[in-house]
DNA sequence: TCTGGGGTCCTTGGACTT
DNA sequence: TCTGAAGTCCAAGGACCC
């Protein structure tokens, strides 16, 4: 384990709810949640506004609309975040060759390895410089934690949270820790929690007490061992830069159960269709394919079946799916299906057999800013907006959907720049006039070009959401 | 009040092989 | 030839993280 406090833990404050109120300046100051709008939507971040009010992350959005009825509630919109994010990477890549993103907001970063700081003095300094780059960069804040170890570093940007930075000086680390909940430490989330205190094990320091065989005898040896040494303060884990994906899933909860297995095998084979879509985006196939269901009553279980080799066929991994599902009971109904590959290679076995057949076709992937219209319900179409996606009128020139619904859809017209509210207007959803845009810069002259952002390669963390009723 | 989506890692237990 | 031990693979579920 290092001397030297020279590991970064950066974390942006309440990204996404922050991205969205600079690119919109009539929410500054303001509640902003933004999630699955949905029955059964639950809130990915929360402004610091709305965190007064008692909202945090993965609420349910109806129990988030109880406590913030007035709140601004938007759907994300990751590519947009994700330019942001690739900036503010773009900057601990200057910093360092290691740096270990874990979401669209956070990263770890090991300051000795690119010559950035060697004691706490240069250490706090690159993390005092980094903060005013992401300022100046993206015009948001993000909080800076620098420690020994990367446990240590990122409790270390959860104290400085929001718009701080905190240094854990070495030799202080088993006297800070001692008094803080088990829940600090990495791997300690609800039911081991739990476990522990119904052992009288409540902060970090008991955990030492009770001594490394009491606890493996509690949590199992893998565990065990791993939280024992964290208690004290010992984490050689490194800064890993590149990590391979072990599997690509996709799933969806749906508004209403389902009860109808007709309409159940379908959806469970458009998921399949997605899951390879995103398998072949990343140039992968696998070997395993897993079958996800979630029951009315919120029971989950996962079925999987292992081929012999590794596929990227989309009609494979269907086929899978579907004899998958014949063995689950979906009686009562299901709330969410999901369909995974695992087992990953970056070749498939009948690559010879589909280059002489030719690429099995996938059809196109959905949209999420307007939802395809229903052409077999032979209705009007009427075209979908998002709340909060960016669009362009016309005559009024940009502005952002503040909501949507009963064939109309209220714009306000506003940008990143502006210092007062815009004006709002409502057209016809149809208004041909009316088109879904980009987003603009955050910062005057920023390189922000969501569209034009390269993707990050292999499956992230984040998602893109399905489009929900719009609503402000 | 009613709980998303995309991941990772660990544990347990059965089947199979050596 | 039978049996048990050990190792490996697979399936399923749980916990955790962001």
């Amino acid at each position: 384990m290092r001397t030297a406090p020279t590991i970064l833990h950066l974390d942006m404050d309440a990204f996404y709810a922050s991205a969205e109120q600079a690119s919109k300046p009539s929410l500054r100051g303001k509640a902003v949640i933004v999630g699955g709008l949905g029955p059964r939507g639950v809130v990915a971040t929360a402004s610091y506004e709305a965190r007064v009010l008692g909202v945090h992350s993965a609420m349910p959005t109806a129990q988030a609309r109880r406590l913030a009825p007035n709140a601004a509630y938007l759907t994300p919109r990751f590519t947009f975040y994700r330019a942001i994010s690739q900036q503010v990477m773009g900057l601990l890549h200057a910093m360092s060759p290691l740096v270990e993103p874990l979401s669209l907001d956070e990263a770890f970063v090991d300051l000795e390895a690119g010559g950035a700081a060697w004691d706490e003095a240069s250490a706090r300094g690159t993390g005092v410089r980094l903060r005013q780059e992401i300022r100046e960069v993206t015009g948001l804040t993000g909080s800076v934690g620098l420690a020994a170890s990367k446990m240590l570093a990122k409790i270390a940007s959860e104290q400085a949270k929001p718009d701080g930075l905190v240094l854990i000086e070495p030799g202080t680390e088993r006297a800070l820790l001692g008094p803080m909940s088990v829940r600090i430490l990495p791997g300690v989330g609800p039911a081991t929690g739990d476990h522990l205190r119904r052992a009288g094990i409540t902060t970090v320091e008991e955990i030492v007490e009770a001594g490394e065989d009491e606890v493996v005898r509690l949590l199992g040896k893998a565990h065990g061992h791993g939280l024992y040494a964290m208690a004290l303060a010992r984490d050689d884990r490194a800064v890993v830069a590149e990590r391979d994906a072990k599997s690509v899933s996709v799933e969806d909860t749906y508004d209403v159960d389902i009860h109808d297995r007709v309409r159940v095998r379908l959806e469970v084979q458009r998921l399949a269709d997605r899951c390879v879509r995103r398998l072949r985006g990343a140039g992968l196939s696998g070997r395993t394919i897993v079958l996800k269901v979630r029951r009315y009553d919120f029971s989950t279980l996962t079925r999987s079946e292992t081929l012999r080799g590794p596929t990227d066929d989309p009609a494979v991994v269907r086929e899978a799916a579907a004899r998958l599902l014949e063995a689950v009971d979906t009686t009562g109904g299901v709330r969410l299906l999901g369909v995974g590959v695992s087992g990953l290679a970056d070749y498939t076995q009948e690559d010879l057999f589909a280059q002489a057949a030719g690429e099995p076709e996938l059809p196109e992937e959905e949209t999420v800013e307007e939802a395809v219209p229903d052409e077999s319900a032979g209705q009007a179409v009427e075209r979908r907006w998002s709340a909060g996606h960016d669009v362009r009128h016309s005559v009024y020139g940009h502005g952002w959907v503040q909501g949507s619904g009963l064939g109309r859809v209220t714009v306000r017209f506003e940008t990143p720049e502006d210092k007062e509210p815009g004006r709002v207007r409502t057209f016809r959803t149809d208004d041909p006039d009316l088109e879904a845009v980009d987003p603009l810069p955050l910062v005057p002259g920023g390189p922000v070009r969501p569209s034009e952002a390269v993707p990050v390669p292999g499956p992230g963390t984040e998602h893109e959401g399905r489009a929900g009723r719009a609503s402000v």
